[in-house]
DNA sequence: CCGTAAAAAGAACGTTTGTTCATATACAAA
DNA sequence: TTTGTATATGAACAAACGTTCTTTTTACGG
């Protein structure tokens, strides 16, 4: 049976499961073994070690959701701009496989330095330094209030973060989620009052 | 050796450091009872067992860690009340104990359901009810601009979160929080600037 | 059809886990 | 001083843990 590549990606998909179910430590590599159907002892033909699984997750996490191109070109029409960032971003909230990933990230968050150092970075940096760009050109144009484009960055995406955070608690225990199926647009629509000129 | 209560208090204290760093599944009966100093069969004499500990941790997440009289009087005031709740929250966001607690938090969140449900229910709403009060009353006042005061108060709070996070994983790698230490202001500074009239 | 190599199974290992139980010790009340 | 109770110990348990090893099964290229 040579060369079933099938199989490792099998074997993360489940710890991504449990991992996002039960953590890092409950995650046991017999609950993968048997979820993959496969006994534990298999699961060593494809990865070193339990933590060899963990990584390769973790580098999913922070792979680029989406990108924008086109920034400063895009960011003169103001509002529109963020309603295509929030878009994007909704995309990838309510995706299935991102919502498992963003779990894991917030279960093994205190646990791992490499996912701490990586979230403070990427995930965070990240979209700031494209945000603020984008906030600094509408500054330019007019269109909203001076103020420091890395602040107002961070002052738009925190509370999506936020939401993003309730909008997974509530969906494990199934509670229904239609109090925040807009709340991502309403965000949008009070922020740029609150940042507009005129 | 009778009436020893401080050993109960001991092995939560102890259960807290243990949970904020290596999570619930890592904070072993056995490595609780040495941090106290005892064995680990004589922790099932102040506890029936390990979870009857993460619920008396539970317990103390929620304990109101700050409230505040009179708002409606306050309120009135404007700004100066959002600068003496922000006030409130830094004394929490930094207190050592309550730092510990929130790291539980974020590490149980997905774990425990009872978590959840308190931190959706006492955690938010209860901050947000408390603070849409007040911003209902500088509307009227006609000091901010006319709005949703739920939706506000949901706007003002969501970052503090992620900003407490950020100071969090900030400290535990030991690294500077010199430029997290003022974001709490300038939140507030940022937000009023969002929402006042003339 | 056979040989090879990848992938699976199965048993075993040394630890650690949460919990129980019988026993010992210390202290307050009688 | 005796008695009772709260608290500690130390040994033991069954189960689960990550990992290693040997052996068997499988699939494909020659």
């Amino acid at each position: 049976m040579p060369k079933q590549e099938n199989t490792k990606q099998k074997i993360v998909e489940a710890a991504i499961d449990l991992i996002a179910e039960q953590g890092y430590k409950g995650a046991s590599v017999r609950k993968i073994a048997r979820a993959v159907g496969i006994r534990e002892s298999a699961i060593y033909n494809h990865y070193e070690n339990k933590e060899a699984i963990l990584k390769s997750i973790i580098g999913q996490i922070f792979e680029t959701p989406f990108e924008m191109k086109e920034i400063e070109e895009k960011a003169k029409r103001g509002k529109p701009f963020l309603r295509e960032f929030i878009v994007a971003y909704k995309l990838v909230a309510f995706d299935k496989k991102k919502e498992k990933l963003f779990r894991v990230l917030i279960n093994e968050l205190f646990q791992n330095r490499a996912l701490r150092e990586s979230f403070l970075q990427e995930f965070h940096q990240k979209d700031i330094k494209r945000l603020s760009q984008a906030f600094f050109v509408m500054m330019q144009e007019g269109l909203i209030r001076s103020d420091d484009p890395m602040f107002m960055a961070q002052e738009f995406l925190a509370p999506l973060f936020y939401f993003r955070l309730q909008l997974s608690l509530t969906k494990i225990d199934k509670q229904s989620t239609t109090a925040l199926s807009t709340i991502f647009e309403r965000h949008v629509d009070f922020f740029w009052e609150s940042v507009k000129i005129g």
